[in-house]
DNA sequence: TTGAATTAAACAAACGTTTAATTAATTTTT
DNA sequence: AAAAATTAATTAAACGTTTGTTTAATTCAA
């Protein structure tokens, strides 16, 4: 009876960002067009009326569920970026830990977004998406950018490898079934639930990185 | 006069073709759920009730589309894996090749299969574009692992790596606005018909993993 | 004349949104 | 502090559209 009570407090204190939470959850399992205002009002457990009286309309939920939940990586890299202490390279591997924490930690709203990306006809959403994209691409390649001037990298194509990074996370993360596939699990099971994952796909990349931009001792000898 | 003859000739002969064109386009723009049925019939010029008759649905319409256009890559990687005049390396290049030239020739296509990965209700297309994608992972990856046995390439996460690879060109194709930055274009352009997209795609991924892959020699004198 | 192709119209179901009424909470007045 | 007034939260029902699909009639080709 007591239990009940905090129950219904707590849902009535933050019923927006509870059903935030739920439609996240489907418009990941769903896509946007896919989930109606009435399977989320269902699965939230509040009254179909209460989505727009909250929000203003299904398409104003999306943006405000993109503004609660996007800002945590442009802050890291910000914080990244303006930190003399680090070389380029550790920038680079920081950098890494944040996309793959982040983004394995949260792969219902990644997927969300990874949808709106590829639905080009709901140029609102789209144009949202795109803008939290551009600046970090922007700081990322300046990194890179720097570190092969200073000649502490190889000579590479800055974006292409920024693409590679997070195309290598991307790809892990865009379905349940791929990911048992790239990492030999029994399908049906939770990929990202595993520990063990994030160190594997963290290592892979840094390596990946870091093969790619080290100038080989023995290649500088011989020139 | 004349023309107008054959160009109704050649619509008639294959309207079905006609109109699964039409929807890659759509679908590709809109999403599965995001295209009516009435919109696809509009663009195709042809009655709503031709798609049902032709298709039987628009979901069926869906897996007729993926499995006409879907064929081959399955057929270039057998191609390539049977060719025992080429070493490792050189196979992973005409994968890279295949897979760069296939994607950025059907970027509409391509854009489709992503979203039906993202989304995970619609589970007969789920599952069919998930077969697709299977057998190609587990033969470059026995690709690598044979490399690895070998000794020709350096001990690497061989699924991560083909994730790398295919991850790569899934970030450059998942929106022409992310394309236009990452390639450092007007944003508004088309980047996927500038053949030096290609080139420097192809490029970057073979020199990363090269990179990764290879043994260098002072590496190998340390020991 | 038979069978396939094509059409406009209608189908029920589901969509996002709005309404108007009711309950709950808060503030103001007594 | 109690009652009244006001605002906010919540509801069920209905709104007009749009959805995918089907029908029954018609046109066309063999």
């Amino acid at each position: 009876m007591f239990k009940l009570c905090v129950l219904i407090i707590v849902m009535s204190i933050d019923k927006k960002e509870h059903i935030m939470d739920v439609a996240v959850a489907l418009f990941a399992e769903k896509g946007y067009e896919g989930t109606s205002i009435r399977d989320l009002a269902h699965e939230a457990d509040v009254n179909i009326a209460m989505i727009n009286y909250y929000f203003g309309s299904k398409e104003k939920l999306f943006v405000a569920l993109l503004e609660s939940k996007a800002r945590y990586m442009r802050e890291k890299i910000d914080a990244v970026q303006n930190d003399a202490s680090l070389t380029e390279l550790e920038k680079l591997n920081q950098i890494i830990d944040g996309y793959v924490n982040r983004f394995l930690s949260q792969p219902a709203f990644h997927r969300v977004l990874q949808q709106e990306l590829l639905v080009t006809n709901r140029e609102i959403l789209h144009q949202n998406v795109i803008e939290l994209f551009t600046k970090n691409t922007q700081d990322v390649v300046s990194i890179i950018e720097k570190g092969v001037r200073k000649k502490i990298f190889k000579k590479v194509d800055p974006p292409l490898l920024f693409a590679s990074i997070i195309g290598t996370i991307n790809q892990v993360m865009l379905s349940r079934s791929i990911c048992n596939i790239l990492m030999n699990k029994a399908p049906g099971t939770d990929p990202y639930q595993d520990p063990e994952l994030k160190k594997r796909i963290t290592q892979h990349i840094k390596q990946l990185v870091q093969d790619h931009l080290s100038i080989q001792p023995a290649l500088q000898k011989q020139k």
